[in-house]
DNA sequence: TTCTAAAGTGAACAGTGTTCACTAATTAAA
DNA sequence: TTTAATTAGTGAACACTGTTCACTTTAGAA
């Protein structure tokens, strides 16, 4: 901790967070609209009217740089659907709106929700996953299944973070789509049906929604107990 | 189309074949195990002992050589997934085993799978989406939900169009967290509930399965039916 | 054999992230 | 206030990248 926790910073400490700061401001202004791709540190610095070696006094690399970015862009996610999430009332609602602005927001800044994901993938980062903010927010999915089934809208007997991770998976895959294929939910041979973003995902949420209800008979499926074949 | 339909090619157009094959086949091999990012033309070029610029006699660009990479990987899965859908007897277990497939080969190629998929999704992307591999797969995924609607397990009052696109983020989405995630289907709090790939990927599919079924009440979801509310 | 078209090459261009010796400015100590 | 020590900032360079272009070599056809 090199800083005394901000409170009373010195002058220069002031100084160097204000740069910082303009670094930070310019990469997202830039990475919003081009992604990383359009992003480099010599661009970067000639926004700033900095030398290119300059951004080296304050982030250690290119990468560092990004993960900022991607860090507070999740933070800004988990905070919009947290919102969502505090002012529904009911659960039905609440998880329509959540997801909705999940998608939204992911559509919103599709480079930092690619980019969020796109990460390698490394031991550390699996190691760390329940303290960054992606784990954050899969946690919210697990809370949201809870919820569910004490409402008693949802199978009882299902393993919440099972439920969770599957609900996350179709989830993100809907956003990958959405940014990846333009018109997706108008992606049809004919022309019926056409739907805007959030109806279809409404009807996505709908249909995930279902699966985990309790109104089936003893064949809920819990993972786990089935033998697997060669395909 | 500049060969006359591969029928009596020429000795020099069969040794152009040769090495366009060599420069693919060393591209495949680099970007398997290091994705787009370790496949650089200068590397291509040393694998195959020729110049940089050679290339461009065979390839108008590194994108081009890519893309062609990302098409041939993904008819190869296509015809993995069609094989699954021929050698299963039931629909259930089609579903199961085609779904299994699908995740099975993105998950071992992982970088093909990503790059095919992160396409800047342009104007000229949408136009011919139709005509692409993509598209295929697409239609697969429609046929399948066509099947369970006329086997009686989905639920006929379903556009299969929209069911598919529903189903199709939800197997895209779990491919992308395998990928990006280790570990992803063990990834847990407590230590309950250990699940390979496989294992994951079948209560995923039984649990979309389930959303199509047709054993609900009226209130099955269609799309296009319902105000929308802001978050 | 001669001519033409293609294959293949080395050098260069413009760009990238990053490092490093160096100077200028600011803060702390004498 | 003068001096010493950090720190901020810079320009040049390194090792890369994709790509182009004038050039030479090779091969097939007339």
């Amino acid at each position: 901790m090199p800083q005394p926790l901000e409170l009373e910073a010195s002058p220069a400490e002031r100084r160097r967070q204000k740069v910082r700061g303009a670094i930070l401001e310019a990469a997202e202004r830039v990475f919003s609209v081009e992604g990383e791709a359009g992003l480099s540190i010599r661009r970067l610095a000639e926004e700033i009217d900095y030398s290119p070696s300059a951004i080296y006094k304050y982030f250690g690399s290119k990468e560092e740089l990004v993960d900022e970015l991607k860090e507070a862009f999740f933070g800004r996610l988990m905070e919009r659907v947290d919102h969502a999430a505090i002012t529904s009332l009911s659960f039905e609602e609440r998880v329509r709106t959540c997801f909705r602005t999940y998608i939204r927001v992911a559509v919103e800044r599709p480079h930092h929700y690619l980019a969020a994901f796109a990460s390698q993938g490394s031991a550390t980062d699996c190691a760390n996953f329940q303290n960054m903010k992606k784990g954050q927010a899969f946690g919210m999915v697990v809370s949201l299944v809870q919820q569910g089934q004490s409402a008693g809208v949802f199978d009882a007997k299902m393993d919440p973070y099972q439920a969770a991770k599957s609900l996350w998976a179709s989830m993100h895959g809907l956003a990958q789509l959405l940014i990846h294929i333009p018109h997706f939910p108008e992606m049809m041979p004919n022309d019926r049906g056409v739907l805007s973003n959030d109806a279809f995902t409404d009807f996505h949420v709908g249909l995930l929604v279902r699966s985990l209800c309790d109104t089936h008979g003893p064949t809920a499926p819990t993972p786990g107990n089935k033998e697997h074949k060669d395909v």
